[in-house]
DNA sequence: TTATATTGACTGACCGGTCAGTCAGTTTTA
DNA sequence: TAAAACTGACTGACCGGTCAGTCAATATAA
């Protein structure tokens, strides 16, 4: 029977994975779409094709859910950037340039857009995830590109006078643009395309030596 | 008795310039602290010193309110910019620079951090506050910065070849070091000042010939 | 000047709608 | 048939918005 469960999960244990999952795919797009305060746990029940008790089976309360649904979002993402970068070979011009490009289309894929401007407006005010989102992302994609820079200034790409430290400075623009996109594309559309390339010369000619 | 009230407003039309006055700045205080949808227009009507039912004399809804809190907060500050630029002498180097200062200054006074996070988070889900936003704050920051950018470049200190139509490349590291302060400081202490340096540096960088 | 009438600013108890969370009963699985 | 999973009607707290009544400020009358 142990055995059996270490070999393959119970029809019960995958039908319960695949619940967890449906509903922290249904809560992300409902969260997504009204944001935290104004989704109902009945439409998340509904989307996820379950009853609204079932929710409760599976997580502690609504709060609980949320941190759930950042988590299982954002992992993929750092952890994708992280196994990319270690295996990079190439200059650290050439290495900035596609971890920015990478971060870009990222940020406009899917609803990230919406998950950016959830974890700036609402998500921080909850400590845990305040907490989760600097340790597991920020830290990763600060640590990640402070590298790519040392390197650059020992390989003499980039100056050493650039305060690595506030690496917030390369990286604000970028999460501006998925805010723009989602929210003041109508008054005046943005060129994302474009606008990475400014971007990412504009970085590079700060940086170079 | 006509001319009396025109020379001087009688002391209820005081009391009343006074009682919307306090609203706004209760509003803009409780919103600060708790964001808009978790604000209670009770705790509001008490941090003002007048009973909840005087709110809806002044305002039709929390929503208005919310909206007048917004304006009432962001006018001064564009109008100072904009009077500021036009009396500006000096070259567009120092212009960029001095204007770059006076805005993480105002981004870090009071609370100006929490009425950033107020609108990139919920408020640009009302439409009219992001119509408004955009209109009266960003736009004319923008025009401004390309204005400093367009003189530099006829100076022959800036290049041309810049796209200057993303200035939001250049304004994001501010709001992101406002947002920061606000919620990641336990996380990740930031020294504003030297922040502000190298961002301005960096800018400066970017764009001279 | 004093007494009386009118205005309108203000109040807070109340109402109706909403929704997170619960639990007794039902269905499914082993 | 026992246990586990699931359900959705229900509850109670919450809160935006209302409105009948109060009272201070002002206008009018005596």
């Amino acid at each position: 029977m142990e055995a059996q469960q270490l070999q393959s999960p119970s029809k019960r244990e995958q039908q319960k994975e695949a619940r967890r999952n449906a509903i922290i795919d249904a809560g992300y797009q409902e969260f997504a779409l009204q944001g935290f305060t104004a989704t109902k746990l009945d439409d998340v029940a509904v989307r996820a094709g379950i009853g609204k008790g079932t929710i409760y089976l599976y997580f502690d309360s609504k709060e609980t859910l949320f941190q759930e649904v950042i988590r299982k979002n954002l992992f993929p993402i750092r952890d994708e950037a992280q196994s990319y970068a270690a295996e990079f070979k190439g200059s650290a011009t050439e290495h900035l340039t596609s971890h920015f490009r990478r971060m870009y289309q990222a940020l406009h894929q899917d609803r990230m857009p919406e998950l950016v401007q959830l974890v700036m407006g609402e998500g921080l005010r909850f400590p845990e995830i305040a907490d989760f989102f600097f340790r597991e992302i920020i830290s990763s994609n600060q640590e990640l590109i402070q590298g790519i820079i040392q390197k650059g200034v020992e390989d003499g790409e980039f100056r050493a006078s650039f305060n690595a430290e506030f690496t917030q400075i390369l990286i604000a623009p970028a999460m501006v643009s998925a805010l723009w996109r989602l929210q003041l594309e109508k008054q005046s559309p943005l060129d994302i395309e474009a606008y990475a390339d400014t971007h990412i010369e504009f970085i590079l000619r700060g940086l170079k030596t």
